[in-house]
DNA sequence: GAACGGCGTTCGGCATTGTCGAACGCTCAG
DNA sequence: CTGAGCGTTCGACAATGCCGAACGCCGTTC
């Protein structure tokens, strides 16, 4: 791409790489997947480690996140406005419904959640924040997919024997999304689980996050295995109540 | 430094700017700080944006962090070997000490929280994961200190009253926890708050963080105004099984 | 309403900068 | 003992990204 610094591509890179990769990567593996010779790939990570961006296991020569990244990323959680704005309303929302609450914006093609309140009659809850959720099987991911241009993944992952995994079945799902105004993914991600969500709108009527509710199959579904319409209206409330709050709410 | 990428020290240095500063930075505030030249400056950002590390507000142009940061960092929990043994151990301390559980590491001369457990008995309480705390003026950040060959900083910032200020008291203090294995903070930092923390070793002793509990002195203290006997056994117990965990045994 | 100052952005020329590839020391396995 | 693999160092080349001036835009000022 012209008009960019190369090295800090790279550098970009190689750290994406090793966020996504299970635990620490070698030298060789690293410079080998990004077609790097050896020694340009050693000063990238040298300067990322004197910055802490990356950490090297002494004994392994491994290289590693490093602990800045840490900081950096709850700064930006302190300054997100969304999050902000959204955490006013997603506590009440998690009582009224009785449910687990996830906010998401839309991050390389996958749905980043940026907040997380858990079940208020909690057990033991593992926090989602920061975590990438496919965009085709989530109820957050299809709302944000339903009003942005951005097009689906060409490949839909399958997860369950209900994942949406056609793309002609996604876009008349999308098609529901606009025509109703929230979305749901019923045992889509996992089996048991279910989810609904409505689309948060920022300056000028943009869509800039989804905000929504999920939980066990048996409470989120009346008996017609469908969505019950009390914790859609909820967390259509909550919607419009953050929009209001971004400026968004016109339309 | 030689030997280093120059441009990516510089995109962490303004990623670092972006993340102390409160809210949006413009280009203009950037450069001079960094004493670079605008055109420079701009280059860097717009890669930075690029990748995601930064994003920009469209209405005003200003630039502020951007979302990959934040699942790099999660990204980071995920990895980071002193967080994962520490968790198994920090929930029963946080259930045998009934307060709230953290564990920091050395970042850029602060104490990085990179694991919190919530009070048990849990009125609201914000999650201070990735949070950065003074060194000299915390519990974890005084036993991090002690075992550090790393000075602590000439300016020792004073919170409150009895936050320890002069470099020579605080000599003392450090020397006091290498005797004794623990060390405490009681109102140094927040007033009506006290802290008591011990060292967590890995690979051939070394320190590597520390974990330890946090609450109100009526809490944490006896009447003689000194840590309860009982959390600093807890506290101990704690960080040698951590220790042990993680292969630093020995000693 | 014209002039100004400030903003983020673009662009071309120069030389600084980072890249490359080969060679090095090391550890481990065979 | 030999080999392959690792992370690391180094020097020479030129591609790279830096700089600074100029641009367009907006809001303010007089």
């Amino acid at each position: 791409m012209p008009g960019t610094v190369q090295s800090i591509e790279r550098a970009a890179a190689i750290l994406r790489m090793l966020a996504g990769g299970t635990g620490r990567l070698g030298l060789g593996e690293i410079a080998k997947s990004l077609d790097l010779a050896k020694g340009t790939t050693h000063g990238i990570l040298r300067t990322l480690q004197h910055v802490g961006f990356v950490e090297q296991d002494r004994v392994s020569g491994r290289y590693q996140l490093g602990a800045a990244l840490l900081h950096l990323g709850t700064s930006y959680l302190d300054i997100n406005e969304l999050r902000s704005r959204s955490i006013n309303w997603a506590d009440p929302l998690a009582a009224r419904s009785g449910e687990a609450v996830r906010i998401g914006t839309v991050l390389e093609g996958r749905v980043l959640v940026v907040h997380h309140v858990f079940r208020p009659d909690d057990t033991f809850q593992t926090l989602e924040v920061g975590t990438l959720l496919p965009l085709h099987a989530t109820a957050l991911g299809k709302v944000l997919l339903a009003y942005r241009s951005a097009l689906p993944p060409a490949e839909l992952e399958r997860f369950t024997r209900r994942t949406v995994v056609s793309p002609r079945e996604l876009a008349a799902a999308l098609e529901q999304v606009r025509l109703a105004g929230w979305g749901a993914e019923i045992e889509e991600l996992t089996l048991g689980e279910a989810a609904i969500a409505a689309p948060i709108r920022g300056y000028g009527g943009l869509v800039v996050g989804a905000i929504g509710v999920s939980g066990l199959v048996e409470r989120m579904c009346d008996t017609r295995y469908r969505p019950h319409p009390r914790l859609v209206g909820y967390v259509r409330d909550a919607a419009r109540a953050v929009s209001r709050d971004l400026g968004g709410a016109r339309r």
